[in-house]
DNA sequence: TCGGAAATGTTTTTT
DNA sequence: ACATTTCCGA
C-alpha cells in the first residue's frame, strides 16, 4: 500500500501489528501521529469497520487532526465514522446516552473547575466552616485526586493516606465535604470533569450488559499520550479492551508531565505486566530537531533515574548551537526575545508563526506581550482565561444550562437575579430553606411560591421568571441550540443589558456574546460526521462546549507568534523556540524541588520544551523578576548546567545591561510613596519587636549600613531580621526572615526598600528628591 | 442596597 | 501587579 511509503522499519511494524496488545514507545518527534493515523487507515483498509475503532487523545485538537489525516490517507468518507476524541469528550458522549442507568438525567450539566469550586464554597459555608482554612480549590484538588484514583467518598473516609494527611493538616472535615459535594452534584444533575471518568468506570464496572456492549463495540482501541493517563482512565481502558485485547498505546515516559492531575507514569511501566504478550516497538529516530537540539535534550533527560531505556537519534543536520540569553530584568528578557524574533524574521525570512515562546507559568506572558506589541509583531497567547471563562459568557451559558437542566441549582441561583429582577438574597435564602424543608429542588420550590409565603412584587417577579424559563424549555424539543439561545438572549433582557453598557468593557462584552452566538450558530449549521451524534440541540452543544479548551479554538493559519505554557505546547513543534524564565524557583518551580519525583517531572517538562524546537532554540533567564509585585533575585536554572557544554553557546547575553555597573544604574533609594493598600496590609501584622506605627513617608535606609543580624522593616513584609548577606559589593543579596510574611526572603539590597529599626526610627525627610521623581 | 474603597489572594502546570 | 472579595458609608 502506498501509505507505507516514507515510514521507517519500526514505524511500519507498528502500523502492521494489528491484533493483540501493542505498546509503542515513541520518542519526541519520532512521527507517532503519523504512525497512529496510518495505523487507523490500515485497519480500515483491512476491512475493520470504523465504527469499531476507538481512538483516545489528550486534546480535542489532536483528535480533530488525527481524523483529518486519516481522511486524507484513505481519501474517502469512512474516517467520519471513527470514534476519536479526548477521554472526557468520548465518555461524556457515552454517559449522555447511558445516564439513566446511573440515575442521572441525559441532559446532565458538566461543571468545569470553577463551577465545582463554587459548589464547594457553598457547601463549606453550609457546614459553618472557614473557607480560609477549607479552601475550595484545595478541597477540589483532594476530591479530584481521589476520584482519579477511583476512590469514592466512602473509601476516602477509610483511606489511610488521605485521612492521615487531612488530620496532619487539621482538615478532618474533607471526607464529609466530599460526601456533601458528590450528593449535591448528583442532586443538581451535574458531573464535574473527574465524574466523567469516575462515572464511566462505575457504569462499566457495575453494569455487565453495558460493559459487554462497549467491549464489543470498540474492537480496536488506540490511546495517544498514554504516559499522561491517570488510574481511572487506565482502569476504564482495561475494562473496554478486556475481550478483544486489541489495544495499542502510544507514549513516551520522558514526556510525562501531568502527575499533578493524577496521571501516573506507573501506567506505562505497568502495561507490560497487565496484558500478556505485549508487543513493544520503540520509535527512536527523531525527524524533528537538529542534532544539537536533540543531543542537548538527551543530555538533560539522562539525569532522571526513572525511565524506559531508549536512544533517540536523528539524521538531521547538526544545526546551530543552542543560544543562551541572560538579562537583568524580566522586562529586558521580553525585550531581548522580541528583538531576536524581529531580527530572525529580517535575516532568515522567518514568519511570525515560526516562533513560539514557552514558559513555566501563565503569569510570565506579560513582558513578552508588551515587547512584541511594541515591535508590532502579531502574537497570540494560549491558555490563561479562556473565552468560556469570561463572566458574560458564563452568565449567558448559565441561562442555557438552566433551560436544559433546571435541577442545576448552582446555575439557577446564578441567574435568578441577573439581570436584576428584584429577587434578592433574602428571597433566595427563603427558597432554599423551603426546598430543604420539603426535600425538593430549588426549581420545584419556585412553582410553590404561595406556600413559601411570597406575595406582591416578589411573587410576581418569581412567577415571571419561572414562566420565562418554562417558555424557553418548551422550545427544547423542536428547536435547535441557536434558536433557543437567540430567543433567550432577547426574552431575558440579557442582550439589551449588555447593549446598553457603552463603556469599553461593555462593548467588548457585547461583542463576546455576539461571538458566542455565532459559534452556536456554527454548531447548529455545520454538517456533523455520521459518527457523531446528529444532535443539534442545546443539551448537546452545552456538553461539548465545557470540554473545549483554548487551543481548540485555534485559527490554524494565523501568522502569529505563539505564547503558551510548556504544558500547552506538548505535541506541538515550531522552527524557532524560546524557552524563557529558566531560573531556580521558577523552572524548576519551587513547588517541585522538594522531592525527587517532582523534580524529575520538572526535568521532563524541560525536555518537552527543548524538543519542541526544529531548528533554533533559545533559552533565557533573568537575574531579577517581579513576583507578587516584589522584586526577586533568581539563580540560573540547574537545567542549564545539565546541557552538555558543546551544544550551547554561552556568549549570547545582553552584556551591557548585565555584568557591569549593576549598582550604578539603579537609584540608591528606590522609594515609592506607599499606596493605601500596602498600609492597611501592614496594619494587620503583629510583631513583638515594636508596635507598628502607620506612616505616610517610608524612607529606606542606606543598605551599606545593614549587617547580618540587623533588624529591618519592609513596606510589605513587615519586620524582619537579616540572616545572611552574600554577593558582590555592587550586588548584595540579603536573606531576611520575615516572621509575619511567610518566612525567609531573598532581597537585593540595592533595590530593596528597607528601613533599619533597631538603630533609629528617624523620619529623614531630606531624601525627598527621589520621592518627587516617582 | 449600591458603589467605591480597602483588604486580600494569587502563580505551577489543565481535561 | 492585578483581580477578586469584603467592607463601609450614605
Amino acid at each position: 500500500m502506498d501509505y507505507f511509503v516514507g515510514l521507517n522499519d519500526p514505524q511500519q511494524e507498528a502500523v502492521r501489528y494489528l491484533d493483540g496488545p501493542l505498546m509503542i514507545i515513541a520518542g519526541a518527534g519520532s512521527g507517532k501521529t503519523k504512525v497512529l493515523t496510518t495505523r487507523i487507515a490500515h485497519l480500515i483498509h483491512k476491512g475493520i469497520d470504523p465504527f469499531q475503532i476507538l481512538a483516545l487523545t489528550f486534546t480535542n485538537k489532536a483528535a480533530r487532526e488525527m481524523k483529518e489525516r486519516v481522511e486524507k490517507i484513505l481519501d474517502n468518507n469512512e474516517a467520519r465514522n471513527l470514534y476519536i476524541g479526548t477521554f472526557h469528550s468520548v465518555f461524556a458522549r457515552i454517559l449522555r446516552f447511558e445516564a439513566n442507568h446511573l440515575g442521572y438525567p441525559n441532559n446532565f450539566t458538566i461543571y468545569d473547575s470553577d463551577d465545582a469550586k463554587s459548589v464547594l464554597k457553598t457547601i463549606i459555608h453550609e457546614n459553618n466552616l472557614d473557607d480560609k482554612h477549607y479552601k475550595p480549590s484545595l478541597i477540589y484538588n483532594r476530591i479530584s485526586s481521589a476520584k482519579n484514583q477511583l476512590i469514592s467518598y466512602i473509601d476516602y473516609a477509610k483511606d489511610f493516606h488521605f485521612q492521615q494527611e487531612d488530620s496532619i493538616n487539621n482538615r478532618p472535615m474533607i471526607a464529609s465535604l466530599f460526601e456533601f459535594y458528590v450528593k449535591r452534584c448528583f442532586k443538581n444533575g451535574a458531573m464535574d470533569f473527574d465524574d466523567l471518568l469516575y462515572n464511566m468506570y462505575i457504569l462499566l464496572k457495575n453494569l455487565p450488559d453495558i460493559l459487554n456492549k462497549y467491549q464489543h463495540k470498540f474492537k480496536y482501541i488506540l490511546i495517544d499520550e498514554f504516559q499522561d493517563t491517570n488510574p481511572a482512565q487506565y482502569e476504564i481502558i482495561k475494562l473496554l479492551s478486556a475481550v478483544y485485547k486489541n489495544i495499542c498505546i502510544v507514549g513516551d515516559d520522558a514526556q510525562s508531565i501531568y502527575s499533578f492531575r493524577g496521571a501516573t507514569i506507573k501506567n506505562i511501566l505497568q502495561f507490560k505486566n497487565d496484558f500478556s504478550d505485549v508487543k513493544v516497538i520503540k520509535l527512536e529516530q527523531n525527524y524533528r530537531s537538529t542534532k544539537s537540539i536533540l543531543h542537548a535534550a538527551n543530555g538533560v533527560i539522562i539525569h532522571n533515574k526513572i525511565q524506559i531505556e531508549k536512544a533517540l537519534w536523528t539524521e538531521n543536520e547538526e544545526g546551530e548551537k543552542i543560544k543562551l540569553i541572560k538579562t537583568k530584568t524580566d522586562n529586558e528578557e521580553g525585550k531581548l526575545v522580541s528583538d531576536t524574533i524581529a531580527e530572525l524574521k529580517l535575516r532568515n525570512h522567518f514568519r511570525n508563526r515560526d516562533f513560539a515562546i514557552l514558559y513555566r507559568t501563565n503569569a510570565q506572558s506579560r513582558s513578552f506581550e508588551e515587547s512584541l506589541r511594541r515591535l508590532n509583531i502579531a502574537y497570540r497567547i494560549y491558555g490563561g482565561i479562556s473565552f468560556y471563562q469570561r463572566k458574560e459568557i458564563k452568565d449567558f451559558l448559565s441561562y442555557l444550562r438552566v433551560i436544559v437542566n433546571p435541577m442545576d441549582e448552582e446555575n439557577l441561583k446564578h441567574i435568578i437575579n441577573y439581570p436584576v429582577r428584584g429577587i434578592g438574597k433574602t428571597t433566595i435564602e427563603k427558597i432554599i430553606q423551603f426546598s430543604n424543608q420539603e426535600n425538593i429542588s430549588f426549581w420545584e420550590s419556585l412553582s410553590r411560591i404561595p406556600e413559601i409565603g411570597f406575595r406582591g412584587m416578589v411573587k410576581n417577579n418569581i412567577n415571571e421568571f419561572v414562566l420565562m424559563i418554562k417558555n424557553l424549555q418548551a422550545m427544547l424539543q423542536k428547536n435547535n441550540a441557536y434558536d433557543i439561545a437567540m430567543n433567550m438572549s432577547k426574552t431575558t433582557g440579557l442582550l439589551k443589558e449588555l447593549f446598553n453598557d457603552k463603556s469599553i468593557e461593555g462593548v467588548n462584552r457585547y461583542d463576546n456574546i455576539e461571538e458566542l452566538l455565532n459559534s452556536i450558530k456554527e454548531f447548529t449549521e455545520t454538517q456533523t460526521d455520521e459518527g457523531e451524534l446528529q444532535d443539534k440541540r442545546l443539551g448537546s452543544y452545552l456538553q461539548q462546549i465545557t470540554l473545549l479548551t483554548d487551543a481548540d479554538s485555534d485559527k490554524e493559519d494565523q501568522d502569529v507568534v505563539k505564547l503558551m505554557t510548556i504544558h500547552a505546547a506538548k505535541g506541538l513543534e515550531f522552527p524557532c523556540v524560546f524557552v524563557v524564565g529558566l531560573e531556580e524557583g521558577l523552572f524548576p518551580n519551587i513547588m517541585a524541588t522538594y522531592n525527587r519525583e517532582d523534580l524529575e517531572e520538572e526535568r521532563r517538562l524541560f525536555y518537552v520544551a527543548v524538543t519542541r524546537a526544529k531548528l533554533k532554540l533559545y533559552l533565557s533567564h533573568s537575574n531579577t523578576r517581579y513576583h507578587f509585585g516584589n522584586l526577586q533575585q533568581n539563580d540560573p536554572s540547574r537545567f542549564l548546567d545539565e546541557i552538555p557544554e558543546n551544544y550551547i553557546e554561552n556568549s549570547y547575553a545582553s552584556v551591557n545591561t548585565w555584568t557591569t555597573n549593576v549598582g550604578k544604574s539603579i537609584p540608591k533609594h528606590n522609594i515609592k510613596i506607599p499606596s493605601s493598600g500596602v498600609q492597611s496590609r501592614m496594619k494587620s501584622l503583629e510583631y513583638p519587636l515594636t508596635e507598628f506605627v502607620l506612616e505616610t513617608n517610608f524612607i529606606p535606609d542606606d543598605p551599606v549600613k545593614m549587617k547580618i543580624g540587623t533588624e529591618v522593616e519592609h513596606q510589605k513584609f513587615g519586620f524582619g531580621r537579616i540572616l545572611n548577606i552574600e554577593g558582590s559589593p555592587s550586588n548584595l543579596v540579603a536573606t531576611i526572615l520575615f516572621p509575619n510574611f511567610g518566612g525567609e526572603k531573598k532581597i537585593i539590597l540595592g533595590y530593596a526598600k528597607l528601613r533599619i529599626i533597631d538603630n533609629s526610627k528617624s523620619k529623614d525627610i531630606e531624601n525627598n528628591e527621589s520621592i518627587k521623581r516617582l
